[in-house]
DNA sequence: TTAGGGTTAG
């Protein structure tokens, strides 16, 4: 009987309906009495997930040993459940059952996974107190917890202890440092370990630190790594591989990513397909992701959220309109809406489309249950991009006001706002919050600062924050910096900072660029501006965008050569945007070449109808030329198109209260005081200007915001 | 008969 009993257990470890006939069998031959068979029933039925069932098994059991216990701790780690776990770690102290060394380590790997620093330290004391710290396994699992804690420090304490610390234990200490961003000890580490003789690199040890590898700074360094991969024969290893497809993706190099990617061949998993498409979504190959998404379903491969994540995001634009709601309703298909990775992925794909000003993104985070941070930020970026400040700025305040944490990119979203109300007393106050909160420093709230400051007018303030930042690689940091300058009229300044930055080795990308043309253009530096443009490609490695040749041919145009401009327009490798067009309108106009003036409204009203900026442009130059038949033909155009002009407002702020007004506004209940106020202030100028050359012309921008 | 580390999401 016991020979059946012993064959049945062996057999039952891969069928469910096995280890119930095996189960049942032992109780009719009373076999479950036996400590043995009944560990050997309960660990087959939690490698099952029937947690259920082993759970009635262990409160049946007449008898339990160490192996019970352990066994059942180990289960409930297993599905994440450390509360249920510490509960029959402290029955099986108070029933005097002995404590050994597979009991701490698998409490210590639930510890580790919950982060509970503080479990994690009594356990510490127990270990000790059994002298079990010297265990490889017990050490290995208490090196993890404190590196899941980033506590590396401990960690390391931790490791020194082991007798004969393992590869276990070096991945364990090396993984926590990579944890916090410590490349130099990460690598130092590696180094120590390949010395070993005694211990073997293996997709263990470089797993981790590949994800330490994900800037184009750390190409070089990242196909070193490959190559001692390749030396050791690691380049089978799934985990390697996986980790290796996101890394070259980082660094820029999505071909080689997909080189990794197409090497795995039938052996990918679920994590290279999810790799592959984030890789190809974050470098602009949107398609290719999508092609891969479409492979995938062509495999039968399911789907995860991480899938689902990366694909969604990979739609932004208005051609993914479509595609994007198609997905979002195989989202609601799968049940997997109320995930709130996958939401927020849709919250921000729904703010990304041009048409619609929040409403789908609006609807879709109100509905979703379990917000979190990124569902938050993804919300105030939203309106802050759309041009909805006040209502970011009213998130803000509620997420402060109900004690929900806030982040750098929660900051750095408010201060975007701050900048474009142009409130400076706001943008103060949470410039002090950012402080004390410690996110000043962060890059992006930083740039954010700098670009709050700068458009409020106080260029030292947002100089200020430029000189305290400590990391002067930021690249964000320079681009705001120089901005400010440029749109004060301080091209030269900008200019300076660009030398400095280029000197300094700081990474510049098209933003920098396009700073730079506006600063050229705002100084009048035409011939650098123009060097500039030309040399982008073979000097900068930057490809020239739409938003270089609009701010060129806004700098020509500030110049009078509209010929020029004209010649650049058409010399394009690319066919001119809207957004150029709209420039080169401008320029027309401020030129006075009517004809070609003309000629560039009718292209922008045929592509753009609905815009009413040609139409105001058009009205404007021919109100100027005293042309009134036409001004009313172009007035009874955008009647008859249903297109409204956008008034222009300004505000002011007093008091933390924002004014707002537009052209010719006498809402105000002080209104009469303002109008005679300008009126004074008008006519005090004119006599302080009447030496200085200034015409009646530069006043007409005063006369008209009022 | 029960143990330890590693890869994908703004």
């Amino acid at each position: 009987m016991k020979a059946l009993l012993a064959s049945l257990l062996e057999s039952s470890l891969n069928s469910f309906q096995k280890l119930s006939v095996t189960h049942c069998y032992a109780i009719k031959c009373g076999s479950v009495s036996d400590i043995y068979v009944s560990n050997r029933i309960l660990d087959s039925y939690i490698k099952f997930g029937f947690l259920g069932y082993a759970h009635k098994l262990f409160d049946e059991m007449p008898q339990r040993d160490s192996v019970s216990w352990n066994t059942m701790i180990s289960g409930y780690i297993s599905c994440g459940k450390l509360e249920n776990s510490w509960c029959l770690f402290t029955d099986m102290k108070r029933c005097g059952c002995y404590v050994d060394g597979y009991s701490f380590s698998r409490l210590l790997k639930g510890i580790a996974s919950a982060k509970r620093f503080d479990l994690g330290e009594q356990v510490h004391g127990l270990v000790i107190k059994g002298g079990y710290e010297c265990n490889v396994y017990v050490g290995s699992s208490l090196v993890d917890m404190y590196a899941k804690c980033e506590r590396v420090e401990d960690a390391f304490e931790a490791f020194m202890e082991i007798s004969e610390p393992n590869s276990v234990s070096w991945n364990a200490l090396i993984a926590g440092f990579v944890q916090v961003r410590d490349i130099e000890t990460a690598f130092w580490l590696l180094g120590l370990m390949e010395m070993k003789a005694a211990v073997t690199m293996d997709d263990g040890t470089f797993a981790p630190l590949l994800t330490l590898l994900d800037d184009p700074m750390f190409c070089n360094l990242l196909k070193q790594v490959h190559a001692k991969v390749l030396k050791l024969g690691l380049e089978h290893e799934i985990t390697i591989c996986n980790a290796m497809i996101s890394s070259y993706a980082d660094c820029g190099s999505v071909s080689d990513a997909k080189r990794v990617f197409d090497g795995l061949g039938g052996s990918r998993d679920l994590i290279s397909w999810n790799s592959m498409i984030a890789g190809f979504s974050k470098h602009e190959q949107k398609e290719s992701s999508f092609e891969l998404f479409t492979e995938m379903h062509r495999n039968w491969i399911e789907a995860d959220i991480y899938t689902y994540t990366g694909i969604v995001s990979a739609c932004s634009g208005e051609e993914h309109q479509s595609f994007g709601k198609s997905l979002h309703g195989l989202v609601i298909k799968k049940g997997l809406e109320q995930v709130t990775s996958v939401s927020n992925a849709l919250v921000s794909m729904y703010i990304q489309f041009p048409t619609g000003v929040m409403n789908d993104a609006l609807s879709l985070f109100e509905s979703l249950k379990s917000k979190d941070l990124v569902s938050w930020n993804s919300i105030m970026t939203g309106f802050s991009q759309k041009g909805l400040s006040e209502d970011a700025v009213k998130f803000f305040s509620y997420l402060r006001s109900s004690n929900i944490e806030v982040d750098d990119y929660a900051f750095s979203a408010v201060l975007r706002s701050c900048a474009d109300l142009a409130t400076l007393q706001l943008g103060q106050q949470t410039h002090a919050l950012s402080t004390k909160s410690s996110f000043e420093s962060n890059e992006f709230v930083t740039s954010s600062l700098i670009l709050m400051y700068s458009k409020c007018g106080v260029i030292e303030n947002a100089r200020k924050c430029f000189d305290q930042i400590s990391s002067k690689h930021s690249t964000i940091a320079w681009n705001a910096m120089i901005l400010g300058y440029a749109q004060h009229g301080s091209g030269q300044v900008s200019l300076d900072l660009f030398s400095q930055m280029c000197n300094q080795n700081v990474k510049l990308d098209h933003v920098t660029l396009t700073a730079i043309l506006t600063a050229c253009s705002h100084t009048g530096l035409i011939q650098e501006g123009l060097e500039l443009l030309n040399s982008m490609e073979s000097v900068y490695k930057i490809q020239p965008r739409m938003e270089h040749y609009a701010a060129t041919v806004d700098l020509l145009g500030r110049a009078g050569l509209v010929n020029k401009a004209k010649e650049l327009i058409e010399s394009m490798p690319l066919s001119p945007d809207p957004m150029v067009m709209k420039t080169f309108l401008g320029v027309c106009r401020a030129c006075g070449e009517i004809e070609m003036a003309t000629q560039v409204a009718n292209h922008l009203l045929e592509i753009e109808p609905e815009d009413h900026f040609t139409y105001v442009s058009l009205s404007h130059m021919y109100s100027d030329l005293k042309k009134w038949e036409e001004k009313a033909n172009v007035k009874k155009m955008m009647k008859e198109r249903g297109v409204k002009k956008v008034p222009g407002w300004s505000w002011i702020e007093i008091r933390n209260q924002v004014n707002a007004f537009n052209a010719e506004d006498r809402s105000h209940p002080l209104s009469k005081e303002i109008y005679l106020m300008i009126e004074n202030l008008t006519q005090e100028m004119q006599w302080l200007d009447s030496d200085n050359g200034f015409d009646q012309a530069s006043l007409m921008g005063v006369n008209f915001v009022f």
